[in-house]
DNA sequence: TAGATTGTTAATCGATTAACAATC
DNA sequence: TAGATTGTTAATCGATTAACAATC
């Protein structure tokens, strides 16, 4: 079963997941003007085990060369193609709020394929004004902007009671995709895709890996 | 192979990172004061599948009544102790920046068996004011108020550079637990527990699922 | 009682890991 | 050439799902 480029093998999700660690990686080799990296190189960095690495490189579609490993600059534009990071989507976050602006904050959305072009918040003395250099527009501007300007990425950080209404515009408005920051699981059609984001869920592990340390 | 309470039979790391939903939907039962809850009642408002939740339910050791379900007080209880949330642990954040801001912000922590006590900010600007009422100290403190209060989580909302001399500082001053929201792999001695967000890779699924859908 | 729901054992599925031949 | 590294097939592992008896 070898791995064909444009033949969208089902990529597994563990696989997807660690993708963008590859490209991590990568970008720093770049930088540092390397033209190869092997499995190990991936391996030693992110403390995975070789073979594994190996699998997930299968999937981009680039083969590698016995003793040199792969093109570094091949191996990053396949891998951005996996992603579908080759072209940046537009992205608009609603709930200005902590969270929603921490995100506004964060420059590095541009390497993962996401421009964020609007915010949007309820609160009139939030709505009007810019945060970190995009400007939050009042909840009712939402589905003009996202018709006008085309937007499919939509990014919930609302409180919980409002999540569901929130997707819901959204959706009407035709976004195709919700990144979901609530911790509501959100009813939606078919054709819209969900990510959910769960802070809780990482803190639930940590606190059972440190007590399950106690107990040996 | 029945799940005995107290016997920390290894729970599966999925059935963990599922807890919490499992918390939140008790709660809403809890405070609409019903008695029982039932797989099913789970499995709908979850979109699990019913065989999921009770082969998950039989990790917290609770015994639930054929055509009852399970009495929502005993499991909120159980699921409490198995993820460690009945104590709560004290925990400070380094990084004040936007995303460690946010965090500060986020009430629900302490339904999260965690107590944020101080953060940290080298930026003598941030340093001195509160952020949410919780106080910012200057990087050198650090050690010093982790060791005095005894602080045992650490939370690095550090740039990629830092990352690894704060986890390092940290372990140092006693810490056995880092949520670590830098996106670098850190490396820790054994009684150091990490748990890594990494948005990427929740952006790098959504995205991934949107593009597949485009070939459908 | 009838039937919804639990608990348990077995089957399936999917990802990780191992083994090893191919190759630069 | 020798040996590190790739690519592929097979084995293992662990989680999910199915089936069904037990029970309130």
């Amino acid at each position: 079963m070898s791995q064909s480029p444009q033949s969208f093998t089902h990529i597994p999700l563990p696989t997807i997941r660690r993708m963008p660690s590859y490209l991590r990686i990568l970008q720093e080799f770049q930088q540092e003007n390397k033209e190869w990296i092997s499995t190990t190189d991936f391996s030693g960095r992110l403390s995975l085990k070789p073979i594994q690495v190996r699998k997930d490189m299968a999937y981009t579609g680039i083969q590698g060369k016995p003793r040199l490993g792969f093109e570094v600059n091949e191996l990053l534009n396949a891998i951005r193609r996996t992603l579908g990071w080759d072209n940046s989507a537009d992205a608009i976050i609603v709930g200005a709020g902590a969270l929603g602006s921490a995100l506004l904050g964060y420059k590095g959305f541009s390497e993962h394929g996401l421009k964020l072009v609007a915010a949007f918040d309820n609160n009139p003395e939030v709505s009007g004004s810019k945060i970190h250099g995009i400007e939050v527009f009042p909840l009712e501007k939402l589905e003009d902007l996202i018709q006008r300007m085309g937007i499919t990425i939509g990014i919930i950080t609302v409180p919980e009671d409002f999540g569901q209404e929130i997707a819901d515009r959204l959706i009407n408005a035709g976004i195709r995709g919700i990144w979901n920051f609530s911790p509501v699981k959100l009813k939606v059609p078919g054709h819209v895709k969900v990510q959910k984001e769960d802070l809780a869920s990482g803190l639930a592990v940590l606190s059972v890996m440190m007590h399950q340390e106690d107990q040996e």
